[in-house]
DNA sequence: CGACGTGTAAC
DNA sequence: CCTTTTACACGTCG
């Protein structure tokens, strides 16, 4: 059966919201910085507004550079306030909870919706409830947002991606074929830097390039399931569905001060990043079975060591095990010192199913 | 197959 | 000089 799916994105989000609750940067260049506490300007964009991105100011680049670029303009760069973010946050997925039966939240500022029963089957009643979606939206939150309509859920976020901020795009199954016919490969959702460069290699620039290309070579370069995930990216095939997933994983990371190798120093960072992921797991009520340290050296490379156990609610209780994880990585990598440290709990038994003792 | 570690990608 | 959090695929090992 044919579903029909819209993919809500929720227009520079956290840059949106901080012109609203300050009017004297309305209207300005806003930039939303993580900053990591090392030094003045160390950290990264999180967010820039569309008048901030016409200087080049992107999310994911170092605040030092984004500042550079800002030179002499009038750019306001603000702290992000996720806890405030998250607050608007749920407040508008109750909006477009109400608007569908099956909604799948991907990010703070991203869902998808199934319309597939709610719309009749219809593309003009999809339509419908996206432009009350927005209209819904804009009232009660002053936000925009760009929509995307499609078969999938792949074609319905390459449809919002097409037209931001504060747009509405339909692409029907006759339209995929033209939308996709120039479209460069690396704009494909889930193509990033690393394949752009593989298919760069191999002549493909578009993707319709990719979706005709040899089956066996791409098999060659990416393996069988990575390559047959890509021609049908290429050729909007996605049959996945919408649905609300389990998470998997909670994780803290954070950055040292100064760059060090010293287990004292580098264990009482880990102990604060325990104290905000045990509330974190305390209110997603589950228990896990593998804990993680996760280490960011000098030259930014990340490393993993972790150990599954019985299984557990108590953060403090394995916090030794951490202590031990990074003991042995000390000791393994005794030239190298670390720049950022986390945590992970991992491999979740959730607590409504949750086995007794009687169970087993 | 489960555990472990790495890499890629997106936000 | 470079943040945070999550998902998932894959290779390897026992």
């Amino acid at each position: 059966m044919q579903r029909i799916i819209l993919h809500i994105d929720l227009d520079s989000f956290y840059a949106s919201l901080e012109e609203l609750r300050h009017e004297n940067i309305r209207g300005k260049a806003v930039v939303i910085c993580v900053y990591s506490g090392r030094s003045e300007d160390s950290g990264a964009v999180s967010t820039a507004n569309y008048k901030a991105r016409e200087l080049g100011i992107k999310s994911g680049m170092p605040i030092s550079l984004a500042k550079r670029l800002a030179k002499d303009k009038d750019v306001a760069f603000l702290p992000n306030d996720i806890e405030y973010y998250r607050t608007v946050s749920d407040r508008i997925m109750e909006i477009l909870e109400e608007e569908t039966d099956i909604m799948q939240q991907v990010s703070i500022d991203e869902s998808y919706l199934d319309v597939t029963k709610k719309s009749n089957e219809n593309w003009n009643n999809a339509k419908k409830i996206a432009e009350i979606i927005k209209k819904k939206i804009k009232e009660q939150e002053g936000l925009t947002c760009s929509v995307g309509i499609g078969h999938n859920k792949l074609v319905a976020k390459m449809a919002s991606k097409h037209k931001k901020p504060d747009g509405l795009t339909i692409i029907k199954d006759t339209e995929i074929k033209k939308f996709f016919e120039n479209l460069p490969a690396s704009k494909i959702h889930g193509v990033g830097g690393k394949t752009t460069k593989v298919l760069d290699e191999l002549g493909i620039k578009t993707a319709k390039d990719l979706a005709d290309f040899d089956v066996n070579i791409l098999e060659e370069k990416f393996g069988r399931n990575k390559a047959k995930l890509l021609l049908d990216k290429a050729r909007g095939i996605d049959d996945s569905p919408v649905e609300q997933k389990e998470r998997q994983q909670i994780s803290r990371l954070g950055t040292l001060k100064e760059d060090t190798d010293d287990v004292v120093t580098i264990f009482e960072k880990i102990k604060e990043l325990a104290t905000d992921m045990k509330k974190k797991i305390e209110k997603e009520k589950v228990s896990f079975r593998t804990i993680s340290l996760i280490t960011i050296d000098t030259a930014l490379k990340t490393q993993t060591r972790s150990e599954t156990i019985q299984v557990t609610n108590d953060l403090d209780s394995v916090l030794p095990i951490v202590k031990s994880l990074l003991e042995r990585f000390l000791e393994e990598n005794s030239e190298k010192k670390l720049r950022r440290v986390g945590i992970r709990a991992s491999n979740f038994i959730y607590k409504k199913e949750q086995k007794t003792l009687g169970d087993f």
